[in-house]
DNA sequence: TACTGTGAAATATTTCACAGCA
DNA sequence: TGCTGTGAAATATTTCACAGTA
């Protein structure tokens, strides 16, 4: 079932079935039927279904999901049942936010260090997390067993500080700065570019008249 | 032409392209194919073509497409070729990344106001942007034609500060709280959960072997 | 009864493939 | 010749609608 190819909006919205669920469990919430969580999520219910259909069944006709169950279900789809270790090149404004964000800790993703070229920036501490010289990600790369690099430098130094990601060991990129990375097929990189954003919400505003 | 509906994602892509040109541009360039600009930005030069063609003809056959004039059109379909002043509510780290974030200033999206509760930081300037209560919110709306909002502050607080600026007359919202906004429809409301993105990439990740 | 799980139908999006034109 | 623009075909995704079952 889960050897055929899963559509990347699909995986998006087993993100956000989780995190509502999670805020339901928080509220003691034992069951929900898919028409209510589809519509916290802003989904139709159909797809719902659907969407957890590719990985297996795991409701009861009549009754709905558990939702402690369903939530370690989505979990162990995800690959978020665990801790994955981070590294993060770009301790400007949003590099800090993410390494402030403890939500990210809280869902086990965890930066074990940060990488920046700035003198003034080299040897900082963030939340715990040390600020090294990228010159000593190969040293550190080794001393851990991190799956997953974040990069927040300006668009210029993006692809460099991947291509070293890659070398040492890195096998998903997150990436924040406005251009497109190269990598290799073993390697996956997901692009976030904030300013589109921006520009999809004034597309739509522009239009409402 | 404009009037038909046009997919979410094609206007996401419009963003692309014009941050890709915008490259292009500063680098001199003066003709693309759509076959260069898709392959820099990801995408199958069919669907750049069919994406521009909802909105008209901007090539020339046997030629391309003129870098400066295709980013004009691009930028005019999207809205983007004037400026939009926007307020901030929360001024934790991720909103601190967003006032220093001057890309968003050089491409016309202009912070005009902050508001936060804390105490401590009401009074704060962050990158000439002042810091207000967030009572005052009603005041500097009614002084200044803003038509965006951006929301940065805890979940718990989101749908209370998207309700005032909604009451104030924004009309489009840019949610980075990890909760989904009910709105009416006359408001546009853009959702980007990044710890989702996280989860995506670690579902990748994970499924890689 | 009240829900899930899922084929089938409907719809949306992408890609092909080629006519049209500089 | 070498490109764009675009119907038509192919593919992907969403939604319907209902059988199955606690």
């Amino acid at each position: 079932m889960s050897g055929f190819k899963i559509p990347g909006i699909t995986v998006y919205r087993l993100g956000l079935y989780a995190r509502v669920l999670e805020q339901f469990l928080e509220e003691g919430r034992e069951l929900i039927s898919s028409d209510e969580l589809a519509k916290e999520c802003g989904v139709n219910s159909a797809q719902l279904r659907k969407d957890l259909s590719y990985f297996g069944q795991f409701g009861v006709r009549g009754i709905g999901y558990s939702v402690p169950q369903l939530l370690k279900h989505i979990r162990r789809i995800l690959g978020t049942d665990r801790e994955w270790l981070m590294v993060i090149a770009g301790v400007g404004h949003l590099g800090q936010a993410f390494l402030n964000y403890n939500l990210l800790a809280k869902r086990g993703f965890k930066f074990v260090a940060a990488f920046d070229i700035d003198e003034k920036k080299i040897g900082m501490v963030v939340n715990d997390v040390y600020v090294y010289s990228i010159e000593q990600l190969p040293y550190v790369l080794r001393e851990h067993n991190v799956e997953i690099g974040v990069i927040t430098t300006p668009a210029k130094a993006a692809q460099e500080v991947a291509d070293l990601f890659i070398d040492h060991g890195i096998k998903g990129i997150l990436n924040f700065a406005p251009v497109r990375i190269q990598h290799p097929p073993h390697v996956v990189v997901e692009h976030s570019d904030i300013t589109i954003l921006f520009d999809k919400l004034a597309f739509y505003v522009h239009r409402l008249d």
